[in-house]
DNA sequence: CAAGCAAACGGGAGCGCTCCCAACCTTTGG
DNA sequence: CCAAAGGTTGGGAGCGCTCCCGTTTGCTTG
């Protein structure tokens, strides 16, 4: 396959061009230190005129780095494409990543062949590192990636697991501290719709909510605790069901925004009230949450600082060569607007 | 910055190891003929044994090309990642390329200097060509590619535009026999739902509708016309403008399915029995459309072939060397079910 | 049995850059 | 005025691979 584009100048050319030495120019565009003001502009001239680009595969080849990461969504994740949770942490990431130099690279994993050639990818040295989306249990990836002493980042732990690099927020916390407020509202029948339950995070956020009952003496009743797959749909399905077991229901903390909001329109077809007569709590707080009719009490994620957390500990481990695991709970805070 | 990782053993170490040449293992590993069976057995033993893994960089280098082409996402897209559409494209994309060798990246564009580190990655030779989301009409960055000579193919056209590739279905044409169906079937106050009309398809698909009607004698009021952005909230707002405009409203074609979703349940909360009352057809024909109640009527969108399309495109281009501008126009195809 | 041919194979010559050291040029202080 | 101390600059030595050509090997054929 002839994949060649035509002629384009090399480094050495532009030295030639400016008369200057290869170095010279190698430290121009590279904005390193030493090269007088007058040099310095005459070689940016020259890359001017000449049309200059640098040749990626070269720089990668004699500096050995990439400049680029990975982030990589398995299969599992897939569902959360959809869903402002993904788009929100890519564009954190984005941000984090700005100044940097390193372009961020996304790319699906969905089946073992993918998995392997992604590896190939990553092992071959054209990304850095890699920045994992929350991973299923037993997805291999992030074992492989460890014996390829590849830096790697989650977002969100997998199951009590440490031998790993990752951030995640504190679910539980968030999870309890919005049951707690419910209660002190004087709310008693409170259900909780859940994500789906092979997350980490969302079983994180169904003990959260069972703590909390049960640091008021009251006990969780399985009956009150609905899946759902963080669309709104499907936490609109969630709701109803929960209306129909416990008619008396009087508070809900919701898997995300996105299913709290299917939920009010589940409450509202039910001719619920909002807070009155049922007290909705989101997770997230997304720009969705202040969207909704009442505008959401949800418990916020610092999706900001998740991402620029991410970013660092990749940074720290592309620097020291992968030596050590480093873990980053973040702090949740429950948002109170008008549905509580 | 020091992003390198423990030393790895090369195809030069792998040659010795094995006893043969470095040409003989750089076959071996390419896949390429004239290498004994033994030979390549013995080859594949001691890449196994030592653990290598070719070194991209070097290999891009040497071989001019980077194995590999990127998605590119810009800003205006950043709406459709939340819907079906999106992913579907990527899924498809993603089979197209399987047997190519090629790794597929995708890129998100959100500002000027984004997009001018995405240029330098591709013009430094980071990727052989460019697929694009369909791209708002002023955007700059075709042209950019263009300009670069990197071989590009967008996805939907823009408004006539022809000096580029792109692969595009016949949305004229969808959006016109789903109204003739509806005119077949007795319909008379037929209205639609379009997506956001800075987008080249959604113009197409409102003026199939106009054609539709005008070749029965029939006259399109603006008055029927309401705009969504593909999600299926702004369906349900849109459907029940619509209703409130023209209550003897008897039939809708809708942006997406995902649209005429949110336009089923505005019309069940309006009471409208679909499709007794009022028809809705969709556009697409993702997995939704038969999830509904009742099941989508809707215009098929050829996904799969669109993805091969685009890729088959794309590598002509690459093999070629861009010298040419190739369109595909896809035919769609009316899937009918229940709602209508 | 020698000549001839094709299939296998080895390795030189780059690909375009970074790294780094030696060489050169200024400046400054004694 | 000269030497030491910096500040600049040039370019050699790779980075690890592919390409390609010349050589070797293994057969076939006259």
């Amino acid at each position: 396959m002839g994949r060649r584009r035509p002629g384009t100048p090399t480094l050495e050319e532009v030295a030639a061009h400016a008369r200057v030495g290869r170095g010279t120019v190698s430290r121009v565009i590279n904005n390193a230190a030493g090269v007088k003001e007058s040099t310095r502009r005459a070689v940016q001239q020259a890359i001017e005129e000449l049309g200059y680009v640098p040749n990626l595969a070269a720089r990668s080849l004699a500096g050995r780095r990439a400049d680029a990461v990975a982030l990589v969504m398995t299969e599992p994740d897939w569902r959360q494409f959809a869903e402002p949770f993904f788009s929100e942490i890519v564009r954190s990431l984005g941000d984090a990543l700005t100044d940097t130099g390193l372009q961020l690279l996304l790319t699906l994993v969905r089946s073992d062949a993918e998995r392997q050639r992604f590896l190939e990818y990553a092992r071959g040295g054209r990304v850095d590192g890699v920045l994992l989306m929350s991973v299923h249990a037993g997805d291999p990836l992030p074992d492989m990636l460890a014996e390829a002493r590849l830096p790697t980042v989650l977002l969100g732990r997998r199951s009590g697991e440490e031998y790993v690099s990752y951030v995640d927020a504190d679910n539980i916390g968030g999870a309890r501290s919005a049951v707690s407020h419910l209660l002190r509202q004087g709310r008693r029948v409170i259900a909780t719709i859940t994500g789906p339950l092979d997350l980490y995070a969302a079983q994180c956020r169904l003990r959260g909510y069972e703590e909390a009952l049960a640091s008021a003496g009251l006990e969780g009743a399985p009956t009150r605790v609905a899946e759902s797959d963080f669309t709104a749909e499907s936490g609109r399905r969630a709701m109803a069901e929960l209306i129909a077991r416990h008619p008396d229901i009087d508070g809900v903390l919701a898997a995300s925004d996105t299913t709290a909001a299917g939920a009010l329109e589940a409450l509202r077809a039910a001719g619920r009230r909002v807070p009155e007569d049922v007290a909705v709590i989101g997770f997230d707080d997304f720009s969705l949450a202040q969207r909704t009719e009442p505008r959401l009490t949800t418990v916020r994620q610092p999706i900001e600082e998740i991402g620029r957390a991410m970013i660092r500990l990749l940074l720290e481990e592309m620097e020291e060569g992968a030596v050590a695991w480093r873990h980053v709970i973040l702090r949740t805070e429950l948002v109170v607007r008008e549905s509580t």
